[in-house]
Parts: C-alpha cells; sequence; structure tokens
RNA sequence: GCUGCUAUAGCUCAGUAGGUAGAGCGUAUCCUUGGUAAGGAUAAGGUCACCGGUUCAAAUCCGGUUAGCAGCUCCA
C-alpha cells in the first residue's frame, strides 16, 4: 500500500502500482472526467502514471494552469498528426502549449494556404474522433536517435543531441504518429473537444532569424465549445478595443511618418496624460516623494560608469556636442544618482524618495512597435529611493501599498511575480541572497501572493513586478520594484551613518505606471474608450434642442467652466438624435439635453453614458454628481 | 532587424485586360427648429505613399525606399 496526500491535506492509502486516474476515480467520478493530468510530488505526469511509493498528489483540469497546458500540448499533438496524415513531407519542429492554445512548427516546401488550414481543422477533429491513446516510452538516447533519424525528423535529431546528459528521453505515440515529447498527455485524443487552428505565421527555427524560417500554425482548444466562442468573443472584443483604433477615433494622438515610434499627443491625449500624471504626483506627495527632473542628454562618461555603455548600447541614441560623445538617456536612474552626489546626506535624511516623470528614449527594432504599448519614447513615472538596509523591508511594503492603491483606483486586478538572479549579473551571492529575501519578506509581511520567476530579474538586482489583468482578462507588466545594490557602487554613493563614517546606501527602483504612454494604451483598451468621468476628455457636453434654448444651455455651460468641469456646448444647427449619436460615439460620460422643459424649470435632462436617459434634474444637483463622480474616481 | 502582406479624399473602402479616379461617412454652405443613436439639398476635397524603370501611355506592371499590419526576437 501506498499513502497519497491530497491536495485538501487527507491522506490516503492505495494499492502500490495505482495510476493517478484511479485514485481520481476514488475521489468522485467527475474529477476522474475532468481530470487531465496529477502532480505527483510537484512533477506533473500522465494520469496513467502507476504510484509505487508514498507521495503528495493533486489533480489537474482544464482550470490548473498546468492542466491547460497538458490539454494544448495534446491539441498541439493532434495537430502535427493531423499535418503528417495530410503532408507527410512535412518535417516537425517543436510544438509547446501557450498563452491561449498551442503553435507547432513544421518545414514544409510551400506555406500552408487558408484552405488547407481548414482541411488540417477536419482531420485533426477526425483524429479526436477516433479516440487515439496516447502512449508514453522512455527510450535511450541512442534509440531515439535511430528512431528519429530513419523518420528524417532531422530537428528532432537536433533537439536530442542538445538534451542534457542525464535527461529521460520520453516519445509520445497515437496511433502512427510519434513524436519526442517530455510529456505528460491526456489519456487519449477523444479527450479534446473543441479545438481551432487561428493562424499561420512564419517563425525561425529556435526563434533566431539565421535559421531557415518554418510555418507556424497557432491553434488553440477549449474542452466545451462555449469556452471556445466565449474565447473567439474575446479575441473580437480586443479589435474592437484596440487603442490604436480608438486613439484615432477619439483624436487622443497619432504616429506619423516622420516619427516612428514617436507619439504626438492631441489635446484630448493631454487631457488623460495629464490627469494621470496629476493623481501621479499628488499621491506620491502624499506618501513622501519628492520630483525631480533631470536632463535628456547626458555625457558619455556617466552611461560607461552606469554599465549602460556596455550592456544597453543597441537600444541608444548617441549625439555630438562640441565634439563631445553625448547619449539620450534610456532610463533615468543616472540622473538621480546625480541629484544623489550633489550634496552630502545623512542616515537622518533617508529614505529619500525621489520621483521623476522621465522621458526616456530607447531604440527598438522597427517590427516591434505597436502604438503607445510599444515606442521608442516614453515617460516613466519613474522613482528612486535611497536608503539604508535596514529600511529596505519597510520601504517596500510602503511601495506595494502605494501599487495597490493606483491599480484599484483604475479597477485592474494584478498578480505579483519575484524574479531571482539571472545568470549574467553582477555582485556577490550574498548581496543577492539578501536582495532576495528582503523581497520575499516584504511580501510575505504584505500577505500578497506571488509567483517566482527564477532568473528572471534586472543584471543588478531582483525585482517584484505587478501584472494588470484587464477587463478582456489580458495582462500588462506595468509596476516593477527593483532592488539595486550596484548602482550605488559604481557610483560610490554615501551617506553619514551614526557613527560619522561614510556608509553604502541600497537603491530601490520602481514605476507605478510604467510608461504612462503604454498606461494610456491599456486603459483605453480596458475601458473600451469609455474612460471614467475623472479621466475623460470631454465630461459633459450640452445639448440644446434648437437654438432658442442657446441661451440658457449658455449659461449651464459657464456654470460648469467655472468649476473646471470639462464641458461642450453642442450648438450645431442638427437634430437632437444626431447629436446624441456622437456624444455617444465619443464615448462622452454625460449628455445633458435642453429644451423647453428644462429652460423652464432652470434643470438639465441627463443622458449617462452606458445607462441612457436618467430622467432631468436642476442644474445643482447635476452638478454635484458630476463633481462626486470625479472626486470619488467613479468608475461607469 | 528578419519573413510575409498592405499603402487610392480627413476616415472606411470600391475601381481599372495599362488610356491621368468613385461611394459612404466627415467638412462647408443653404433649407429644415427637430425631445434621447444618422432630416434634406448643393459644394469643396486626391500628383492614387515616395523614388526610379518598362511603355506611345503607369494609380494599375517591375525594382527600390518609407511607413503600417501579422508573426519571430525583445521589452516599460
Amino acid at each position: 500500500m501506498v499513502q497519497v496526500r491530497l491536495k485538501d491535506g487527507s491522506v490516503r492509502e492505495y494499492p502500490a502500482g495505482s495510476t493517478v486516474l484511479e485514485v481520481a476515480k476514488s475521489i468522485s467520478q467527475g474529477l476522474a472526467r475532468e481530470a487531465l493530468a496529477g502532480k505527483v510530488n510537484g512533477k506533473v505526469v500522465d494520469l496513467n502514471y502507476p504510484l509505487q511509493e508514498d507521495a503528495a498528489l493533486e489533480l489537474l483540469t482544464f482550470n490548473d494552469e498546468e492542466g491547460c497546458a497538458v490539454y494544448r500540448h495534446s491539441s498541439a499533438h493532434v495537430l502535427a498528426q493531423a499535418v503528417k496524415r495530410l503532408f507527410p513531407e512535412a518535417k516537425l519542429a517543436i510544438g509547446p502549449a501557450i498563452q491561449d492554445g498551442y503553435y507547432y512548427d513544421f518545414d514544409v516546401p510551400q506555406p500552408f494556404t487558408p484552405v488547407q488550414l481548414e482541411q488540417i481543422e477536419e482531420e485533426m477533429n477526425k483524429i479526436i474522433k477516433e479516440d487515439i491513446p496516447f502512449k508514453r516510452l522512455e527510450i535511450s538516447r541512442p534509440e531515439a536517435l535511430g528512431r528519429f533519424q530513419n523518420q528524417e525528423e532531422l530537428y528532432k535529431v537536433e533537439l536530442i543531441n542538445d538534451l542534457p546528459e542525464d535527461a529521460v528521453i520520453s516519445c509520445y505515440q497515437q496511433g502512427d504518429f510519434e513524436d519526442l515529447c517530455a510529456g505528460p498527455h491526456v489519456p487519449s485524443t477523444g479527450r479534446l473537444k473543441s479545438i481551432k487552428l487561428m493562424s499561420i505565421a512564419g517563425a525561425y527555427w529556435r526563434g533566431n532569424e539565421k535559421n531557415k524560417m518554418l510555418q507556424r500554425i497557432y491553434g488553440t482548444s477549449f474542452p466545451k465549445k462555449a469556452l471556445l466562442d466565449e474565447h473567439l468573443f474575446r479575441i473580437e472584443e480586443a479589435k474592437r478595443r484596440d487603442h490604436r483604433k480608438l486613439g484615432a477615433e477619439l483624436d487622443l494622438y497619432s504616429i506619423q511618418e516622420e516619427g516612428p515610434g514617436f507619439p504626438f499627443f492631441h489635446p484630448k491625449g493631454m487631457i488623460l496624460r495629464n490627469e494621470l500624471e496629476n493623481f501621479w504626483r499628488l499621491e506620491h506627495k502624499r506618501r513622501g516623494y519628492q520630483e525631480i527632473r533631470t536632463p535628456v542628454i547626458l555625457n558619455r562618461g556617466l552611461w560607461e560608469q552606469s554599465g549602460h555603455w556596455d550592456h544597453y548600447k543597441e537600444n541608444m541614441y548617441f549625439t555630438k556636442i562640441d565634439e563631445g560623445d553625448y547619449a539620450v538617456k534610456p532610463m533615468n536612474c543616472p540622473g538621480s544618482i546625480l541629484v544623489y552626489r550633489a550634496k552630502m546626506h545623512s542616515y537622518r535624511d533617508l529614505p529619500l524618495r525621489w520621483g521623476e516623470l522621465g522621458l526616456v528614449h530607447r531604440h527598438e527594432l522597427s517590427g516591434a512597435l505597436h502604438g503607445l504599448m510599444r515606442v521608442r519614447c516614453f515617460t516613466q513615472d519613474d522613482a528612486h529611493i535611497f536608503l539604508l538596509p535596514s529600511q529596505i523591508k519597510e520601504e517596500i511594503i510602503g511601495v506595494i501599498d502605494l501599487f495597490d492603491y493606483f491599480y484599484n483606483t483604475f479597477g485592474l486586478q494584478y498578480h505579483v511575480e519575484l524574479s531571482t538572479r539571472p545568470e549574467k549579473s553582477m555582485g556577490s551571492d550574498e548581496i543577492w541572497e539578501m536582495a532576495t529575501n528582503s523581497l520575499r519578506d516584504a511580501l510575505e509581511a504584505k500577505q500578497v501572493k506571488f509567483k517566482i520567476n527564477e532568473g528572471d530579474g534586472a543584471f543588478y538586482g531582483p525585482k517584484i513586478d505587478f501584472h494588470l489583468t484587464d477587463s478582456l482578462g489580458r495582462t500588462w507588466q506595468c509596476g516593477t520594484i527593483q532592488l539595486d545594490f550596484q548602482m550605488p557602487e559604481k557610483f560610490e554613493l554615501t551617506y553619514v551613518g551614526e557613527d560619522g563614517q561614510k556608509h553604502r546606501p541600497v537603491m530601490i527602483h520602481r514605476v507605478v505606471f510604467g510608461s504612462i504612454e503604454r498606461f494610456i494604451g491599456i486603459l483605453t483598451e480596458h475601458f473600451a474608450g469609455a474612460f471614467p468621468v475623472w479621466l475623460a476628455p470631454i465630461q459633459v457636453r450640452v445639448m440644446p434642442i434648437t437654438d432658442k434654448h442657446h441661451e440658457y444651455a449658455n449659461t449651464v455651460v459657464k456654470k460648469m467652466q467655472e468649476l473646471d468641469i470639462r464641458v461642450e456646448l453642442d450648438a450645431r444647427n442638427e437634430k437632437i438624435n444626431y447629436k446624441i449619436r456622437e456624444a455617444q460615439t465619443q464615448k462622452i460620460p454625460y449628455m445633458l439635453v435642453i429644451g423647453d422643459r428644462e429652460m423652464e424649470q432652470g434643470a438639465v435632462a441627463v443622458r449617462q453614458r452606458g445607462k441612457g436617459d436618467i430622467g432631468a434634474i436642476q442644474v445643482e444637483e447635476f452638478i454635484n454628481t458630476v463633481q462626486a463622480d470625479i472626486k470619488n474616481k467613479t468608475i461607469f
């Protein structure tokens, strides 16, 4: 008998050799039906994996990230099998599960056509109907090499050769199809329900442009058709909300041929920006930050000292001034450090929290540019905090609180990831350990759940990343908190301690919005252009029914203008329906219709975005409502 | 940057076996004074992205450049 500890903490006994599926069945039929794979002592395995000794077991369904990945990965194998059936000459490369589905790369003489894509999808559905079992085979390296060489699957041979010495090499077979694969997989192809192939794209073998370009087929799959439909709907919805489209329609910004990747902000986009910045300044002031501003162009020596000249050159822009080499700043930290160095600091002054809305320029590949999300110049809502090592935990907690407050204000959910030391990095192990532990301690003290990203930290220190989830469930990395022991060292920063001696301060780099430009893009898509009143470029539009009502409408407008409400009068010679339609497409939160009735009673007829006509109220009462929306940052 | 695709009016798009362009929306003017998502008429507006080639003739065919889109790579 073996003892199996389940997710709920209970321990059950099973005969040795019982499979994961058998355990699932013993718990409930429903679970057995839903289970896609198991997780034994933290390792994801097939459902028919036999339990030979005591273990902790978790059953994975589509709702678990890992279960979902197994499902998609099995889908990719079905895709490959379908392609091999229809195009036997196709060579297999790799086919992993990804965020919203899976892909498989093939080496074929001709790119796939959309018609062929449909045929492949049909074939996949056939394979699913055939309900072919997935069989796991563990084989030796020579056997694996032999097998795939025979099949002339040279990409697979290359993969096998690159596997580490001690790797267990496994193969999965489903009927006549066989693929090199670590697994695990669902028990049989029939477990897959709704599959769909999404697109075809070129992709280089191993992502390297020097290698051959392969044909990549993207697909997705779900255990229920309703889930697939929902996914497809989300894609359509994302197109409708695309900030590039809405940015033009709402006249927020433009990008012109004269400046690829350098956005132009129009008056309405500037209102958004300024509101975000006002909010940012106020909240930072409240939390003990001061604001600084450092130059955009600084000399070569500085960038050599900071390490950017060596590590970041390809992304930087350069210029010459009076024979001297200068660079346009790609980051704000060196500037902030120079401000710190401008005078002596006592331990009594720390922590020093210096915010900077700094415009940075980075050379991004032309193919990477994307609306406001990926640009060549952007404003980081940066801050550098100089502190004593003993203040780290408390200070990080303060930053986490600030981030939480910001994201909640926009109705954005988030999750947190802690990134640890990467291979290429500076500094001693002790320092890294201590820095990483401080970040972890702060997260734990705040009881924030987090995921660990091994080896994904910055070269100068570990970091905490905040990933926002927007209204469509997409995630965006925005905020980041980075702990840095290297820059203070390189620039020989000091403070005078209690003992009268010089000591090295620690630095925290952090951004909340990340980039104001990108954040505007995210907000545009999150709200589908229907910004909350406090951000809306036009908050109220007043629409008189005929020109008899213009005078009264004007007094209403004036009243609001005096209170800094962003109000517009639509005095055009158009029917009320027409004016409403336009205000609606412009996503203006409040429309005020003014006719005889309102004029007589000193009232306005209010139409609220998303709700429609909500009736007439007195002007003063309406003004109070709007002001409350602005003050409370109400979202509707 | 690489691969593929695209570029016609402010916007969305049609068009031509190669013979110098068209719609809807928007804009302007006039008529209409209309109560919760498009009232009517008239007009203006384009070196068909840019440079070069083929041709009697190029917006149309070919090459290059630039920009955009999708993917790869990378990231705030």
